[in-house]
DNA sequence: TTGAAAGCGTTACCAT
DNA sequence: ATGGTAACGCTTTCAA
């Protein structure tokens, strides 16, 4: 049936230990019995049981990523570069959407901590979720991704969300933008936006006191609702800074649909700089979160911890940059 | 330490095959027993290891996805369908990104294989890969979805493509084009859309010999570029039948390059009705792939297959569906 | 350089 | 109704 390494060593002439040496080149082994060992897995087609070496103590290879949804381009995209460079490394991802629910967060951990993944990478989390505590506290190595902590208790890899929303801000302001209104939703990595956001206008003087809410979800919807909310306030913005590409496309269909023109009367900045943003009319300006790098980063880190055991935290924040295309523009000057 | 089914079984003052008892619930155990034996576990917050478990000839309860790319939002959609019904029946996914190289694809079924993957599910796969046929050999539970397979050895869940090509030839010829150029890459799934459209030109009298000629990959740019092409020929068309939305966008942008505009120059159909079709400009008419049945189908007879044992294989083709929006619109007409 | 045997955490069969 | 124990496929220590 299944060849298993008994069969290697029955049809090789040698002790399971023998075979055992060669797959994990460990030990002493002759050069002789190495190659026969080789020629017999080769022609069995011998493939280890992994659940059998992780039993004796080995690692899994499998790093558990809990993110809100897979059907989310940026995760997706995210979730593809941790793949990759996982893959490099050895490891096989379970992937894990949480729809941003705490219950199935858990119930997601728990799973993860029954398959015996060496780690666990979130991109998710609840504000108020014990989680990592949690984690932390039976020692398995986690790390945090696309989303800063304030306590830099875990590894974590994330994006300068205040330089972030500074730059989309002082993109704007430099137009000659002064009514530049945000749409949001109320988590960390946005009210980190909003901070930036704030400091580009007060660094420029600028005080505009737009009827700001946050949303209830990052969703074209939302983001065409709140939208159309400013554009009919008594002093509409002349720019709007929505805290992704989805919102930002929100917003500029509603724009649309008021008879404007984006950017010639508004306009509009994104954040994320995902395949959708490409894709928008006009292109969409936007905060580019590079995907790959945080990715490849959250992996190395995770992948260190798990061989190196715990180590001294790092906090990366990588600075995101601003991709100027067509969505913006100055400010209609009278003519 | 870690927390073993022996901790339990001695706080709880019972064997260890009472404990594995109580957790199957198999066998017969007192309810007192029971009592005394959850509460411990629960108490002890005891997470049985799977390894241990899959050593003994029980299911892994994991199962490989093997799809050409996560960040492509499709696939993503898919992959989350099929994670969500997963879960739903007790699996969890370990998702492999081939980018359509049958190199990775081999990798990564033997990492499968290593890892005792309950079943695989393929939704991507080469043309010749003979993968299909190993898995088959080593009694492994295989699956394809998404794309159809000329012969029944395996479940199958795809589109129903000849269906979704006949509908949006069909849907322009009703509008009263005649001249409808196609924009595809050649997968087997095309060449079925294509058929579809021949089918519905032929059933209409139409003949009409555009330039065509497959494409390399099924991105913006590529679709901007056949696009392009077709609009600088002799005979341009009057409507673009692009077979998946990114080269429809592409398509479109190309039309809207070129001084024209869409849908009163030119008319564009897409497939897919991935999020991106909301998003473009003008909105998409595309023709929709259920992600949620396929995924949610494909999942449900990997895991009959793998509970029932090799049974009858089913090959179920789903209806896609027509989604009208703004990108189309009836021909012309001299005025 | 090689092999025997203990052990990893479960399950399942057979006793009791 | 409960418990003892072999077996699962591998790694690793210790001997030879």
């Amino acid at each position: 049936m299944k060849t298993t390494i008994y069969d290697v060593a029955r049809e090789a002439n040698v002790s399971i230990a023998t075979v055992s040496k060669v797959l994990n080149n460990s030990g002493r082994i002759g050069e002789e019995t190495r190659g026969k060992v080789m020629e017999i897995i080769k022609k069995l087609n011998y493939q280890p049981n992994k659940m059998a070496s992780a039993l004796t103590g080995k690692q899994t290879y499998s790093i558990g990523l809990l993110i809100p949804d897979l059907a989310n381009p940026f995760f997706a995209e995210l979730a593809r570069s941790i793949e990759d460079q996982g893959h490099q490394l050895g490891y096989h991802l379970i992937i894990c959407s949480t729809d941003y629910n705490p219950q199935k967060e858990q119930k997601y951990v728990d799973l993860l901590k029954r398959n015996k993944a060496d780690g666990i990478i979130l991109a998710s989390g609840f504000e108020q979720s014990n989680i990592i505590e949690q984690l932390i506290n039976e020692q398995i190595p986690v790390a945090v991704v696309a989303r800063d902590l304030p306590i830099p208790i875990v590894n974590t890899v994330s994006n300068d969300d205040f330089y972030g929303g500074y730059q989309a801000a002082k993109h704007l302001i430099d137009l000659g933008h002064k009514k530049i209104a945000v749409i949001a939703r109320d988590v960390w990595t946005n009210r980190q936006r909003l901070d930036g956001y704030n400091k580009a206008l007060s660094d420029a003087n600028i005080h505009y006191e737009f009827p700001f809410e946050y949303i209830r979800e990052s969703t074209i919807e939302w983001g065409k609702e709140m939208a159309t909310h400013y554009l009919q306030s008594a002093d509409p913005p002349t720019a709007i800074f929505a805290c992704n590409d989805l919102l930002a496309i929100g917003a500029i269909q509603a724009i649309k649909e008021k008879g404007l023109k984006v950017p010639d009367d508004i306009s509009v900045v994104g954040f994320d700089n995902t395949m959708i943003a490409n894709i928008a009319d006009p292109p969409l300006t936007t905060i580019a979160q590079s995907t790959k790098n945080m990715g490849k980063h959250v992996m190395d880190l995770i992948n260190k911890e798990i061989t190196e055991g715990i180590t001294d935290k790092t906090r990366l924040a990588l600075l995101p940059k601003l991709i100027t295309r067509k969505s913006t523009k100055s400010i209609r000057t009278l003519s």
